[in-house]
DNA sequence: TACGGAAATGAAAATCATTTTCATTTGTGA
DNA sequence: TCACAAATGAAAATGATTTTCATTTCCGTA
């Protein structure tokens, strides 16, 4: 039952750990690997079924897929020129969890992100 | 040059200040409004430009889009029913604000979701 | 008032990520 | 070796969004 293919995943963790399913099936065509595009969303969704991954997504829409376990972090994005910091978000970890726990919902998880203007632009 | 047409704007109001572009559309064509998607599009697009209105991502990718000016707010999402709780953000907005001061970037902005599953799910 | 060009409009086609379908291949246990 | 379930992937379907392009609406000016 598990489509967790494992070359899925180790071009997910090779790719830093964070790509979007068309990346990873360009990664591994360009490595050579053989395998269809079909196969890499099913494998990633059952990397999200087993929760060996979570998903995120892009300001365009686009999914991107992420491993858990890899320090939880969240990013500064410059609108000008897309330069991106990771930062910490250790404020926003107790905020998601106060409002979860205040509204009795349960197994959350949070997205943050800002955006702005960097030094340079 | 501003495409930022009234109707839509209006429309936008009516459904609580959040809708997708295709839910603004089929609102105005069952109010018997004669308008295309294209300008929807379009004038969703510019009232961005305008900053009159804020964009974000529902889980399925779909853009909303919500009156800028509304009280700024988050949501707490049920992954399961999809009951949409809104909630207050104030250590989001200071931890935003102190992040970007810290790596010098301004004109910042962010988002910030939450989801979970709620009691009866 | 008539003219000319700029902006707005929308139908239809194009794009792009994602999902579904379906026929084929692979793997596994009896 | 056989039969059958699971995996695979090509191709088509889907759905949101964008682009193209021909037409229409506006507006200022002669």
């Amino acid at each position: 039952m598990s489509r967790s293919n494992p070359r899925v995943l180790s071009t997910l963790e090779r790719a830093g750990g964070f790509a979007s399913a068309q990346e990873i099936y360009r990664l591994m065509q360009r490595e050579g690997e053989s395998i269809g595009l079909t196969t890499v969303y099913r494998a990633l969704q059952s990397l999200v079924n087993d929760k060996i991954v979570d998903v995120l997504r892009r300001d365009d829409g686009e999914a991107i897929y992420r491993l858990c376990g890899e320090a939880h972090h969240h990013h500064l994005v410059c609108k000008g020129c897309g330069d991106t910091v990771e930062i910490e978000g250790g404020a926003i970890e107790k905020w998601a969890k106060a409002m979860a726990e205040e509204h009795g919902f349960r197994d959350v998880g949070h997205t943050a992100e800002i955006f702005g203007l960097c030094t340079k632009c």
